[in-house]
DNA sequence: TTAAAGTACTTTGAAATACAAAGTAAAATA
DNA sequence: TATTTTACTTTGTATTTCAAAGTACTTTAA
């Protein structure tokens, strides 16, 4: 490993998106307006990063009509569950593992 | 709380700021170039993060010269301390704890 | 002793990203 | 039938990120 953030995923580095994968990890899918909720973000702002994170294809979406009503509902890809486990991975290392720079490796 | 992210610190979202606050909580200070090779990061880079982190008042900055040359030495203030471990309880609540939409809270 | 190379940053300006306001289109309500 | 609401999408601006270039020395080497 030639640095200790070399496994942090940018793709998660804004917290609406570590939000809306964290989401998706624990619930099969979320449709737009749950995400909004939970989250406290505006329309254009879970817009954009889903599309940030579905153009990563680490979630993917399916459209539909629910009472007649559109409805965008959000899934985590496997390629996504995978990246966002290997993400948390990297994270608990660097805040637990030593940064010493005591220590040599 | 309003929201699921709500207690997400908007300062540390990026990987870098994460990394040198990561750093600086294990090793009472680290200068420039440590910070630097530590994060793989360019100069730029991690002189403009760390502004950020000395902006919000997170970390401090000592200069002094060591062998004639500048140096430039990074501190995690009381302050950044606090909002760094709150930050990370957030995080641990957000990924373990349950955004699980079939429970109500 | 001066020229070239290296060290340790800082500044800059373009590129990428984030944001919310405004826009769209259909449905529900009055 | 008009008005409001719901469920998004688009847009333009504002902010942030980035690395290249710049600054101010110090060290080495001729």
């Amino acid at each position: 490993m030639k640095n200790i953030i070399s496994n942090i995923n940018k793709a998660f580095d804004h917290r609406i998106r570590l939000g809306i994968m964290s989401v998706l990890m624990v619930n099969d899918h979320a449709d737009f307006k749950t995400l909004k909720e939970l989250l406290g973000a505006t329309d254009g702002n879970i817009a954009s990063h889903t599309k940030a994170l579905e153009k990563q294809k680490y979630i993917k979406v399916e459209k539909s009509f629910i009472d007649r009503k559109p409805n965008t509902r959000y899934i985590a890809t496997g390629t996504g569950r995978k990246a966002f486990q290997e993400h948390l991975d990297a994270l608990e290392k660097l805040l637990h593992n030593s940064n010493d720079l005591g220590k040599k490796e």
